[in-house]
RNA sequence: GGGGGGGUGCCCGAGUGGCCAAAGGGAACAGGCUGUAAACCUGUCGGCAUCGCCUUCGGAGGUUCGAAUCCUCCCCCCCCCA
């Protein structure tokens, strides 16, 4: 283990750190007492976290117990992240609205190496191991499943919230979803975990894995729960598919401007979840946004640069900011504006101008023709900077022109990128 | 195996022969305002060179001048009984 075996802190000023930030810990004396054997003996505590397969983006709301895991290493514990690629053939019951199509084992290795990546974004590469639980789910013979189904009861799986809301709200449920939790607290039984980390909606899955290594006869695994993050709508938890995710791999100017688009009465609460400022800036900042003097934007602009500068640095921050600034408050362009290649049906008119609508859409700016009617008709089409109100109107194509609609949609249309796909009339 | 209920646009959900491209809500998008891509207000929200036409209401056929709505078969989901 130690590269920095030196100054071990003691089993109480380990708990002192890792009990911050945490909703719940099942049970605080049984981490207690591993952490004071890992002292005594020097040995590293297998703290455990699982992945879905199919979703790479990881995102603020993930952060949260990543950084809980950096803190584990930071103490000197060995990080184990199971990549669920069996689980995810079943998907977690949670969120089962769409039917996930299964995934490649070459889909799957991609998608645990851009993990990877993103997990050393914050994690210590060095004690980080990263598994995927087919390494023993794909070894398993149906006698060994059916001894695994046999250490629980369906009543206790249907304690979940989820089944019991599926059920009673007439939703199918399928028998292999049963497993899900099961296979989950298998992982515990395989890694011989001493601590899993989840997020408080992910109690049952873990608690399940503590009763199966009873089962198994390995020593019980410790639960730490953390808070669950909101999504940019404040109301959602944040999560990839519902689409209200601020990414940890975006761009500074993506989660600056996310960041700005959260509610207001989310501030404080990403910013005690969010970023990795002190609680006694938190209280500040909580004192600055009931008192009527500050500016909740100028609060929230403080936010979206710590944000920012947590993953890309404070320069970035910057000048995250300033384009911010620019292209909303101002009104102004991007640093960099996408040039699309454009391809129009049938052929310019002799002067070579091309209609208005057509170029929107051959552009991916407007989904359709009657989409680009209806946003020049409101006033959102911009051409070169100035607004167009003619649905009719021709856009010569002798030299480049800026495309906007909205405020955010940008595109530069480079004369030599039209091409015409040549159907006659 | 028996009985009952149901599958509607991105999501939820009304609609049981023409007034339905389909109410309402949410999401999204645009405009206004502002303190920001917050909040609030307004508008838009299947396609088409634009008020008429085309393609949508699980799938395939059929009845009818006309079908999301009726009939037949099929697929899928839920509940109750066994």
């Amino acid at each position: 283990m130690g590269e920095r075996g030196s100054a071990v802190l003691s089993a109480r000023e380990q708990l002192d750190i890792l009990r911050e930030g945490v909703v719940e810990i099942i049970k605080e004396e049984e981490l207690e007492a591993k952490l004071e054997r890992s002292v005594r003996e020097g040995r590293p505590l297998k703290i455990k976290q699982g992945f879905d397969p199919s979703a790479p983006d990881l995102h603020l709301g993930h952060a949260i117990g990543l950084r809980k895991l950096r803190q584990f290493q930071d103490l000197g514990h060995t990080v184990i992240v199971i990549i669920g690629d069996y689980t995810g053939m079943i998907g977690d019951p949670t969120d089962r609205s769409e039917t996930r199509p299964k995934l490649t084992h070459d889909e799957v290795q991609a998608n645990a190496r851009t993990y990877t990546k993103q997990l050393h974004k914050i994690l210590d590469p060095l004690k980080t191991e990263v598994v995927m639980n087919g390494d023993w789910f794909s070894k398993m013979s149906f006698a060994e499943v059916m001894d695994l189904a046999g250490r629980y009861t369906v009543a206790r799986i249907l304690e979940r919230d989820d089944f019991t809301n599926r059920f009673q709200n007439q939703q199918p449920i399928s028998i292999h979803e049963l497993f899900y939790p099961l296979m989950q607290g298998y992982d515990s039984v395989a890694i011989k975990a001493d601590v899993e980390l989840g997020a408080t909606e992910q109690k049952f899955n873990c608690l399940v894995g503590r009763e199966l290594q009873k089962a198994y006869g390995v020593e019980q695994q410790v639960v730490m729960l953390l808070p669950v993050l909101e999504g940019t709508d404040g109301v959602r938890r944040m999560s990839k598919s519902i689409g209200n995710y601020i990414g940890i791999d975006e761009s500074p100017k993506e989660m600056y401007g996310k960041t700005m688009s959260i509610p207001d009465t989310m501030i404080i609460r990403y910013f005690e979840l969010a970023t990795v400022v002190g609680s006694e800036e938190v209280a500040a900042v909580r004192r600055e946004l009931e008192g009527s003097e500050a500016n909740p934007r100028d609060t929230k602009r403080k936010l979206a640069r710590a944000i920012v500068s947590l993953y890309h640095g404070p320069e970035a921050a910057v000048s995250a900011e300033q384009e911010f600034d620019r292209i909303f408050a101002k009104g102004g362009l991007p640093d960099e504006i996408p040039e699309p290649h454009v391809v129009l049906k049938g052929r310019p008119d002799e002067r070579g101008g091309v209609w208005i609508v057509a170029l929107l859409t051959g552009a991916g700016l407007t989904k359709s023709n009657g989409d680009a009617r209806r946003l020049i008709k409101q006033g959102g089409i911009k051409l070169d900077g100035s607004p167009v109100t003619n649905v009719d109107s021709e856009v010569p194509l002798d030299e480049p022109h800026l495309l906007q609609v909205g405020k955010r949609r940008f595109a530069k249309i480079l004369p030599e990128r039209v091409t015409y796909d040549g159907r006659e009339d």
